[in-house]
DNA sequence: ATAGGGTTAG
């Protein structure tokens, strides 16, 4: 029987097992030249198990056995087995490795250890000569990132082939050498080497990250003079060039004029549009790549579900996921969960991320940044903060970049000042103090957290360069009241030739608002586009309206929303409203929530602020009608809390409750202060008591605001004269904000009050705010 | 009978 020529019609799996068992029991059992086949075609079909079987049952294994076996493990990306393959050969066997050995061994290696042992028997056994080993050594080398030792074998070698050449210029591109792979490229084109697909594929993505279209273009010239743009490499390598470089135009004319598309052309369009923010045609880049019969991979899925996300397409998101699970992808690639869990997190579905999250087989830091994240920016930063211990816990990972811009803003949200400080040791710990995006989070917490000084320090230590950093000092400074101080940061910054953005607007017109600085706000405004080109968003009008109305000039602000050019959202319509409950415009007010409730019908805080409105003017039947509406409609109060640190703890207070074990001391306090405060002149705005209750209950709901308990908390807590910082969940209470004066100028103490708005600094009786709020 | 270099990525 002619095995030979049996076992080259062998492609799958089951015929290749009848063969085997044909061979057992034919007499050629364990022959060199047909086992050494089967271990080749068993490893080719993924099965280990029989391959390392029929090795096994070989005698006399020569050095082909030997090849086919590294090559197989290899190829099946089992790298450290194939190392190990390699080792027993030289120290167990007699058998002499050849010139295929090691071109096999050496695409295994992981460890820059490895590279050189191999390098050390290639010298040992006088293969250094040989094209192919050299090649090979070079580009295991450069992988190892050991590119000294990957050039000096190059720079050695007496012939090289095209691979040689491709292998530096991929080296340096995979370690970030993107100027020394364009020196390589641009000395073999010098040399007349001439140029393959794999060159080009190697070479055209380190223009991107250069900014180097210039040589993009003249390496695409390249591509048409030689005729290689009929290659799916070559021109998937040209759509990716111009889609970073941001010519999407470009890419698409490459991506239109292919003649043929793999999965890779298909991802790439897809991912650009993505990427671009342009959901509607990554989705109609997939259905088009479905219609033409190729099969969606995890790259594929990645874009679609942050597609899917961008769109809060709630549905097509849930179907990607479906898709996925039929596919089995979820557990083959770490990135599609992450992937998943991220687009369920955008969806604001923060369940099924969790869901998701738990199901993964492995997780990797991606994985935890992303729950993280998550959490944080869908305002639970008490979970966002759990799941960063969590994350700690597990000591197999470290936290990156990623983690430390995920979780600060959280504690910077709770106004966590000594945990934020962890994090900042821990920055510097893992060498990241000097990173734009971590800086900037780090600025933005201790602003946040009361410490503007030293944001202001670790601000003027930072990268400035980019606009990121900047944004959050001259927002810092906002929050704090330091209008001023916000405008002179700006001027600054356009003087050091850094150029603004949306969000620097943003945090400038928001600083004036705090501020009443109505006239610079506005020049701000108009300067941003007449200047800057910069188009006002919603938001930007929101501030806008907030700088107006505060200020009192609710017409204009009604005028400015008028004159917007989009419909105006929630925060727009909150903005006036806002100002109309400080000064008691009624019908303005009525229009404002009437907006709002079609708009965000479900959000209590704008009932909150109608009620007070009409309170102001003593129109007890409108809060007699907004507090039956808020009945009616089932909505429920958010509970106000406060928190404040003392070291490493936080104590938490809820209005009226005496969950605190001090709580007997705090209320005895309180009840001291009043008459005091009382004897002073303070008298209870009961306006501010949503609840319909009697008058003596008002005043006892007043005076046990989670804002008071957590001061009189820190009067019987802290040494006199320390001052007081503390953090409230939604905005101060109009009474607590008057109440605290009277208490500053009583115990003689700062108290620093942040709110979900900004910063209220009270000192003798006055506040920083000057009741501007 | 056995071999080296390539494109997409959160």
């Amino acid at each position: 029987m002619d095995f030979n020529a049996l076992l080259r019609t062998c492609t799958c799996a089951r015929a290749l097992k009848r063969l085997h068992a044909l061979l057992l029991v034919s007499g050629r059992s364990g022959d060199v030249f047909l086992y050494t086949k089967l271990v080749t075609i068993y490893s080719l079909l993924g099965d280990r198990r029989s391959s390392l079987l029929s090795f096994d049952q070989i005698t006399g294994k020569n050095i082909f056995t030997w090849n086919s076996l590294i090559s197989g493990h290899t190829r099946s990306g089992r790298h450290s087995e194939a190392v190990g393959c390699f080792h027993r050969l030289v120290t167990e066997t007699s058998v002499r490795p050849d010139a295929f050995t090691f071109p096999a061994a050496l695409k295994a290696c992981e460890q820059p250890a490895d590279a050189r042992r191999l390098h050390a028997w290639i010298l040992k056994l006088g293969f250094q000569w040989d094209l192919f080993v050299s090649a090979s050594l070079v580009h295991a080398y450069s992988r190892s990132c050991l590119m000294a030792d990957a050039r000096k074998v190059f720079d050695d070698m007496p012939v090289r082939d095209l691979a040689s050449w491709n292998a530096m210029i991929s080296g340096f591109c995979q370690n970030g050498n993107a100027a020394e792979a364009l020196s390589v490229f641009e000395e073999m084109v010098k040399r007349g080497v001439g140029v393959d697909p794999v060159t080009i594929t190697s070479v055209l993505p380190v223009c991107p990250p250069l900014g180097n279209l210039p040589v993009g273009l003249s390496i695409h010239s390249h591509v048409v003079k030689r005729g290689l743009d009929g290659d799916v490499f070559v021109s998937n390598a040209l759509v990716n060039m111009y889609s970073k470089s941001g010519c999407l135009g470009d890419a698409r004319q490459i991506f239109d004029a292919m003649p043929e598309r793999d999965l890779v052309s298909w991802n790439s369009m897809i991912s650009t549009y993505e990427q671009g923010g342009d959901s509607n045609t990554a989705f109609e880049f997939y259905h088009r790549m479905k219609v033409s019969g190729i099969e969606p991979d995890a790259l594929t899925l990645v874009s679609i579900a942050s597609a899917a996300s961008q769109i809060g397409d709630a549905q097509n998101g849930r179907s990607v996921h479906a898709f996925l699970l039929r596919r089995g992808l979820d557990s083959a690639r770490i990135l599609v969960g992450n992937a998943v869990v991220d687009m369920y997190a955008k969806l604001n579905d923060m369940a099924s991320a969790r869901r998701v999250f738990d199901g993964l087989h492995t997780r990797d830091v991606i994985s935890w940044n992303t729950l993280i994240t998550g959490y944080a920016q869908n305002g639970s930063a008490r979970e966002a903060i759990d799941a960063f211990h969590a994350l700690q816990e597990q000591e197999v990972i470290t936290p990156s970049q990623g983690t430390l811009v995920a979780v600060l803003p959280a504690y910077a949200h709770v106004g966590s000042l000594q945990q934020g400080m962890r994090i900042h040791g821990l920055s510097i710990h893992i060498g990241l103090k000097s990173d734009v995006f971590v800086s900037t989070c780090l600025i933005d917490m201790y602003a946040k957290c009361g410490r503007l000084g030293d944001a202001v320090l670790l601000f003027r230590e930072a990268p400035r360069r980019s606009s990121i950093p900047w944004n959050a000092i001259i927002a810092g400074h906002g929050i704090h009241g330091h209008g001023e101080q916000a405008a002179k940061l700006f001027r600054e910054m356009e003087e050091e030739g850094v150029k603004p953005d949306k969000v620097t607007f943003i945090s400038l017109l928001a600083a004036c608002s705090h501020a009443g600085l109505v006239d610079q706000g506005q020049s701000f405004f108009q300067s941003m586009h007449s200047k800057y080109g910069i188009e006002p968003t919603r938001k930007h009008y929101a501030c806008l309206v907030d700088l107006l109305s505060r200020a009192g000039d609710l017409d204009a602000a009604h005028d400015c929303i008028r004159s917007m050019p989009m419909k105006p959202d929630a925060s727009v319509w909150g903005a006036l409203l806002g100002a109309c409950r400080i000064y008691g415009n009624v019908e303005l007010g009525a229009l404002a929530f009437e907006r709002l409730s079609e708009i965000d019908p479900e959000n209590v805080g704008y009932y909150v602020l109608l009620s007070n409105m009409y309170a102001k003017v003593r129109k007890w039947q409108g809060v007699d009608e907004v507090r039956s509406l808020v009945k009616n409609r089932g909505l429920k109060k958010t509970p106000g809390w406060t928190s404040m640190e003392v070291g490493t703890e936080v104590h938490v207070f809820f209005t009226g409750s005496f969950s605190h074990p001090r709580s007997e001391e705090i209320y005895k306090e309180l009840r001291a202060l009043l008459e005091r405060m009382k004897a002073l002149g303070y008298v209870p705005d009961h306006s501010f008591v949503l609840q319909d209750v009697e008058e003596d209950e008002k005043e006892h709901i007043l005076q046990s605001h989670s804002e008071r308990l957590a001061i009189a908390f820190g009067i019987i807590n802290l040494p006199p004269g320390t001052p007081i910082s503390i953090f409230k969940n939604l905005r101060v209470c109009g009474d607590c904000h008057s109440a605290t004066k009277f208490i500053s100028r009583l115990t003689e103490r700062e108290i620093i009050v942040r709110d979900s708005n900004r910063f209220h600094h009270f000192k003798d009786g006055l506040c920083s705010c000057g009741d501007y709020w």
